[in-house]
DNA sequence: TGTTAGCACTCTTTGTCTCTGAGTGCTAAT
DNA sequence: ATTAGCACTCAGAGACAAAGAGTGCTAACA
């Protein structure tokens, strides 16, 4: 492919991303040195090799699926951030809350710097381990089952039964959790493992049933993925999108887990393309995974059009990402030296 | 008022309310008997005393807020509920469920039946009694308080310490929170309190003040109101509403808060009127308490068009309050005489 | 042979105009 | 007090023209 012609592709597809209008002849001349005829020409080759397109016969050109991708696979320029503007982002993260709200102070600032949805995907590894589980009563025949993992996510299920627990059948049913679950990887909580325990309850084991069903669902809870959304705002009020599929996508939002896969590593950039099953129209999904203790915890990801500014948003996102990789391996850092000077001090292990 | 021009003033409204129309005087017709000019000059007066409006001069008319007023006050007929009705509405509730989800449902078929969105406020009321707070160790320096009221609601907060607590600490520490805070109003955590008691922790003092400071903001956030909105997707493709408006409000949900107020005691009728702060022009919110041991729990309520099905909406709120107010009831009942048959048998008392 | 100036052509957008129909207010008759 | 009749108003739809942006093609040029 001639490189004057990826030169005047990446012209229209940066110009189109400023302006939002399609692109004449007469715009690219200020990016590439040739006649608006010569230009001309080219845009019309472009075309019937499908990376443009024409709105309408008199119209200048707008990028198509491929245009795109081309563009952001090879020739877009990303920016380099600065010290300061490094700085700037830093400002906008709570560095010091807790995990979760670490992650949404990105996701927040995302949405203000892009005008963009973003998008927080947290999974609990498979393999994570049960640190605790509880049951604890609440009030008349209301009992709440606590389940705590080794990665720190904290979930809670409320249950009513049929009959209050006595005592006994309570304490019995606790130790029982305790001894047999505690450590152990959550996925392995099956529906056989369930039954297990349910014979395991002996005389116990019709009061308990329903407790364990919900033990079954709160595992599975656990590990599903977490996908939290914010900034909808921004996809309703950008007129690139339909809003009626803007809206339909608010109302059944599962639709995007898809793209926050946890087996997806690195960068990722999807295009909703046409025989894609995405429902919005012209846009884009950008993610970066975040890590802790070296396993990916989660993704972070910008949904927008497609006409984005990828060459200041990919960074944005990937310096989140990397700085929250970043402050939850410190932390991990700083409590495993603190740790071992503690037990210089005294043996306290209470974890 | 002449009997005569209120039929008018009714016949007005019913008919906006199914047409979403300017309604004119041959329209009125069907419903009162008058020629058309007797209704236009009935009209022209319900018009200089504020009822009725002409979004121009030559269109039907519109009710005001306060022909709206009129109308809900004293003009509307409310359907009554058949027993086949009621059946219907009954199978959309999750009568099983837990109180939460009960609340839902309603909240879910409330959005089904009337196209309009869904909320509920469900309150923690201030005498509400502290029934569980315990500080659980969840990772490195991560902490979970958990806190769970008399009226069986559960919260916890996580929080990030600088030090690991010995198990002394966490020991003396929750030993010190079940001691004085269990079945203490939730209302009496104040900073004077949380003050006090990091004076009684003496040495530990230093260490345990970020986990004081979250417990305050936890026994704050149990006492918040907490308010759901369900079905934003029948306001935004609502045509009597301004999308901006719309959008605007879904962004900052808070602004409901003062319609679901506690005090309220009953059926309560809100309509957006110019002077008000509330954003959405023309929409009109309808709510509707639902108790639970005699107390009120929550409001269940509509956030719609004014030109809403008023004859029909309002029953099916109340009558989902109702429900729900008597599936609660019923919950504790049950319970009451299951605990009294416990007590005959044995004496456990685990609450 | 690749590039460019020039020109006719296409198509959207915008504005203007007219026509239509629904609904009104007013007047005069009942 | 009510009603029939009529002139009037105004929003909305449709037709049409003008403007403007951008194209494709042809012919000239380096």
């Amino acid at each position: 492919m001639d490189s004057r012609k990826l030169k005047i592709l990446q012209a229209v597809v940066d110009e189109y991303i400023v302006t939002g209008e399609p692109v004449g002849s007469k715009a690219i001349m200020a990016h590439v040195k040739a006649s608006s005829a010569t230009i001309r020409n080219e845009m019309a080759e472009l075309e019937k090799q499908g990376y443009l397109e024409q709105p309408h016969t008199s119209a200048g050109r707008i990028p198509t699926y491929n245009g795109y991708r081309l563009y952001v696979d090879t020739l877009m320029e990303r920016d380099q951030l600065t010290d300061e503007e490094k700085r700037a982002l830093d400002s906008m993260l709570d560095e010091n809350a807790s995990e979760e709200e670490l992650v949404n102070s990105a996701s927040l600032a995302l949405t203000q710097l892009t005008q963009c949805a973003s998008v927080v995907a947290s999974s609990t590894p498979k393999f994570s381990l049960i640190s605790k589980v509880e049951v604890i009563p609440t009030g008349k025949r209301m009992y709440v089952i606590l389940m705590i993992t080794s990665n720190g996510k904290i979930k809670n299920k409320v249950c009513r039964l049929e009959f209050d627990l006595t005592h006994e059948q309570l304490e019995f049913f606790d130790k029982y959790l305790a001894e047999n679950l505690q450590g152990m990887p959550i996925d392995d909580v099956s529906e056989e493992m369930i039954e297990k325990i349910r014979t395991a309850m002996g005389a116990y084991m019709v009061t308990l049933t329903p407790l364990l069903g919900e033990l079954f669902n709160l595992a599975k809870e656990m590990t599903a993925q977490d996908i939290k959304l914010q900034g909808e705002k921004n996809l309703l009020t950008c007129k690139d999108f339909d809003q009626g599929e803007i809206i339909d996508f608010l109302d059944n939002q599962k639709e995007i887990e898809k793209f926050f896969n946890d087996s997806f590593s690195d960068l990722q950039i999807s295009f909703s393309s046409e025989g894609d099953s995405f429902a919005i129209h012209n846009s884009s999904i950008i993610s970066a995974p975040f890590k802790k203790g070296g396993v990916q915890a989660g993704r972070l990801g910008l949904i927008g059009p497609m006409r984005i500014n990828y060459s200041k948003f990919i960074p944005y996102l990937e310096y989140f990402s990397q700085r929250i990789t970043t402050l939850l391996s410190e932390r991990d850092d700083d409590t495993a030296r603190l740790e071992i000077e503690d037990k210089e001090t005294e043996e306290g292990g209470n974890s």
